[in-house]
RNA sequence: GCGAAAGUGGCGGAAUUGGUAUACGCGCUAGACUUAGGAUCUAGUCCCGAGAGAUCGGGUUGGGGGUUCGAGUCCCCUCUUUCGCACCA
């Protein structure tokens, strides 16, 4: 009973009340307007940015909350050095789900976009996440899109963009083409359909010309994470060889025949390998080859071939380029001449060859490539070895071989060449030997093919042109942009662009000679608004341009960018593009847009449904909401729990019983702060807790400058710990007390702001927390005058021995000989080293 | 198949980059305080063996070699998992 009469009574403290703390603090950051930056001083300017999100109609789940926890806890770390930092946000807010809830349901995109923008905004609120809101950007705003608009005209005007007509990837689900980065293993990045080809007329950004400048550019991207990096590198697909000229052999004709040489009666392949080009036994055109229809015309199976190249043409692309597709050809009965050995050659079309790459046809080289062996082998074509390996025996038949010789053995039988080994030299002697020839040039091939931009959708920035009978296809001027998304329009789910069937949309003035025209109807892929939105929000309220150069010039480009991993190619891809071009227009200074990259790991959670731990979502039905979460045991528990789960870059386990261990530690914190006037005036202990205090500063600062998060609430929990024994104790003074927790507080600031502001203004400072300075530690103050060594015989740990910190490394050998144990286990062997680390240990080596 | 990353207690993970392996947290065990507690506090918790005991010995970072006074960390081989790319000529 006694206990009740103690002022220590937990009962009699003020308890951890975080839901009245939160809401507090989160009130007051709000209508102060804390992270708002005046852009016209960039004194220690810090720009970070967090990918802007898609509005969507779920709500964020907890897994979602650790990317913007993390970015804020890097937020309020930077504004406590004294950073200008600037966190904007905003909303991709363009995209699918929003028309397809208009088909569903009957609601605008519009009122649902804003809807939902509510919601998540409120969700950022509740985490304690402090963005700069005078800033906010939605990309489906007339106010945002008018400068997609304006960049697409820019563009076109300098050729970027361009219109053409080619096979484009049809997503049957969302009912629109796709770009090249958005089918994933043949499939709809978005939806999972699988896509199939389409033959349409489309709007394309010209990526493929800075390819070479978006490889370049990657070298010096030292911020980012080599895995992004490769993958990019990937994309792109930079191939050096040679195009190299196969004469057709007229029908009838012969090899020697005279006709030869006209333009027509060439083809054209893309090889690396042009240092094989003796062994090419046949050459192999796409199906879709523009040139496949004529060397087939007399074909006797004229009909039976042309239906198979139909069939080729419709398949899908994961049956297409899958694994395990099986090679399919035919023989158009029509020959070439091998340049090189001046033999006839047949020429085949075959569905392994793709139409989009190099010239979409290649010369087989059985020998030496395994594609084209495998399918010799098929069909029962010939196979010539150029590299003949050491070991050959003369008798053996070529088409035996196995496996395609790749880099072994030396040329034989191509007079100027033999005896060369595989290696770019002899690619060059090559390349230079067919262009003597005039047979051949050196060439490079890219994977990465043009952005198709058009989108068979409605949410989207209509594309500002006009098609008038006369006048094609003409730019809207750049005074009447925006061409604004009608509001007016039925939502079916059928087949086409909804906007087709609004007339006072389509009918418009051609904008050269005044006739009627007819608008275009696609709009542009999301992945332009979030190409440049960074930008944006340094003039998110400026109506006359697009964002002002000489501001950019001061903020840009970003410093810190986070987000997930699954925008690796598509987003910032596209956004480096845009930047270069934005760079050519002279409007930005820099090619890179994003110097330092960050790239969080998922949260993932054991899924009832498929029973395997996964990817933490709506869908999979293994999310966990934060609102409960966040009425029990408050957003700084989950900030906490969020952070200390694990490296931030790795992906996580969420465990619902762990999260209790975060609340639990702010619950001591708190405590802390009601029990300091416990502490008695001297303490015995105090030079130990001051010390602590140094050297947990010195650790956590060392933790949040690598992102380190856990290891830093590791260290604090650990801080917390030798506080509450100090106060239980009694072994430190009221003064040490007090510093220790002022700087715990500090510490902690960026993972739980709300409970820490609290306990800072009850601790009566006067100035925020926020607006505190991290403190500072004393590296002579976190020494001790004597510190424990470990002492090793032979390697192996036999005693601790307590030794001056400055003791020399005679002082610490005779210390450690003086210990009994060490005597014991050296079983006196004479001492052939001693292996001292200062500070840590000594190892002594004994002569056996 | 190619490329990259990673394998540490029952679980999440730590290890100042070659120097005390398992910090911190979850869980678990025992106890205290409680009408009660999924609250709070205290002690213990890698494995094996010895001891009543404080302790003492041995082993341990997927497996096998190597370098070194000393290896979770470096090198070689191997197994497993995850991710990315994949008929790109």
């Amino acid at each position: 009973m006694r206990r009740f009469e103690e002022p220590t009574n937990p009962a009699m403290m003020s308890p951890y009340d975080h839901k009245s703390i939160e809401k507090k603090w989160q009130d007051r950051w709000e209508k102060q307007r804390t992270a708002e930056v005046d852009l016209r001083h960039a004194q220690r300017k810090h720009y970070m940015l967090m990918m802007f999100p898609y509005p969507s109609g779920d709500r964020l789940h907890v897994g979602h909350g650790r990317n913007y926890i993390l970015g804020d806890a890097v937020y309020r770390y930077l504004r406590m050095h004294g950073k200008r930092a600037l966190n904007p946000m905003g909303w991709d807010a363009f995209g699918l789900p929003a028309e397809n809830a208009a088909i569903q349901r009957g609601v605008h995109p519009t009122p649902w976009t804003l809807g939902n923008i509510k919601v998540m905004k409120e969700q950022f609120r509740r985490w304690g996440i402090l963005y700069d809101w005078s800033k906010e950007i939605s990309s489906c705003t007339p106010e945002y899109y008018r400068w997609n608009q304006w960049l697409f005209l820019r563009m076109l005007e300098k050729g970027i963009a361009y219109k053409k007509k080619a096979p484009v990837n049809w997503c049957p689900g969302c009912k629109t083409v796709l770009a090249n980065e958005q089918v994933v293993e043949g499939a709809c990045e978005r939806c999972g359909s699988a896509v199939s080809q389409r033959d349409l007329e489309q709007w394309f950004f010209r990526i493929t010309d800075y390819a070479d400048r978006l490889l370049e550019g990657l070298d010096g991207l030292d911020g980012w994470p080599e895995k992004v990096k490769v993958m990019q590198r990937n994309w792109v697909g930079r191939s050096e060889g040679a195009e190299i000229d196969f004469a057709v052999v007229p029908l009838g004709g012969s090899a020697a025949d005279p006709a030869l040489g006209h333009q027509e009666g060439k083809i054209t392949v893309f090889t690396t390998r042009p240092d094989t080009i003796h062994g090419a036994t046949f050459l192999v055109l796409a199906p879709e080859h523009p040139r496949a229809a004529e060397l087939i015309a007399d074909h006797p199976d004229r009909t039976a071939l042309e239906s198979w190249i139909d069939k080729v043409r419709n398949t899908p692309r994961i049956e297409r380029e899958g694994e395990g597709t099986v090679k399919e050809g035919r023989a158009t009965g029509r020959f070439a001449i091998n340049p090189a050995t001046g033999r006839a050659i047949p020429i085949w079309l075959a569905n392994y060859v793709l139409p989009g790459y190099g010239t979409g046809s290649i010369m087989a080289v059985p020998a030496h490539d395994t594609r084209d062996l495998m399918f010799a082998r098929q069909e029962g074509l010939p196979v010539r070895l150029v590299y003949v390996p050491a070991d050959w025996p003369a008798e053996r038949d070529p088409a035996t071989l196995n496996e395609a010789i790749l880099d072994l053995g030396t040329i034989e039988n191509a007079p100027p060449f033999d005896g060369s080994v595989a290696g770019p030299e002899t690619i060059r002697r090559f390349i230079a030997w067919l262009e003597e020839q005039g047979v051949g040039r050196a060439k490079v091939s890219y994977r990465l093919r043009d952005w198709l931009i058009s989108r068979q959708r409605y949410w989207g920035t209509p594309i500002p042109i006009i098609y008038c009978p006369k006048h094609g296809a003409v730019p809207v001027p750049e005074d009447q942009l925006p061409v604004v998304l009608p509001v007016d329009v039925e939502f079916t789910g059928r087949e086409g662009n909804p906007l087709e069937r609004v007339p006072s949309f389509v009918e418009a003035a051609c904008p050269t000679c005044g006739g009627p025209g007819r608008r275009e109807t696609d709009t542009m892929d999301t992945f332009v608004d979030s190409s440049w939105y960074y930008l944006r929000y340094l003039a998110a309220h400026d109506s006359t341009k697009i964002f002002d150069p000489a501001i950019a010039a001061k903020w840009a480009p970003v410093d810190q960018y986070i987000g997930g991993i699954e925008h690796a190619i598509l987003h910032l891809l596209y956004a480096r593009f845009v930047c270069r071009v934005l760079f050519d227009f002279g409007l930005v200074t820099f090619e890179e847009p994003f110097t330092n990259l960050f790239n969080q790991g998922m949260i993932t959670r054991f899924s009832e449904k498929s029973g395997r731990t996964e990817k933490m979502s709506k869908s999979r039905g293994n999310s966990v909401s934060p609102d409960e979460l966040i009425e029990q045991m408050g957003a700084d528990t989950e900030r906490v729990y969020t952070l200390f789960i694990g490296p931030p870059d790795k992906e996580a386990e969420w465990n619902d019983e762990a999260v209790s261990g975060a609340h639990r530690f702010l619950s001591r914190v708190w405590r802390i702060g009601q029990r300091l006037s416990e502490a008695p005036p001297i303490g015995p202990a105090d030079g130990e807790l001051e010390r602590r205090r140094h050297a947990t500063i010195q650790r956590v600062t060392h933790c949040m400058e690598r992102y380190a998060f856990n290891t830093a609430v590791a260290a604090l929990m650990e801080l917390t710990n030798d506080l509450t024994r100090a106060l239980e104790e009694k072994t430190a003074s009221r003064l040490v007390c007090e510093e220790a927790f002022d700087s715990l507080l500090q510490l902690l600031h960026p993972m739980a702001p709300h409970v820490t502001e609290e306990l800072w203004e009850q601790r009566d400072h006067i100035e925020s927390l926020l607006d505190s300075s991290w403190p500072e530690f004393d590296e002579k103050k976190i020494r001790r005058a004597r510190i424990e060594l470990v002492v090793q015989v032979d390697g192996k740990l036999r005693d601790r021995i307590e030794v001056d910190a400055d003791a020399d490394e005679r002082q610490v050998r005779s210390a450690a000989l003086a210990s009994e144990k060490v005597q014991e286990h050296m079983g006196g062997r004479e001492l052939a080293k001693a292996v001292v680390v200062p500070g840590r240990l000594i190892n002594l080596v004994t002569r056996r």
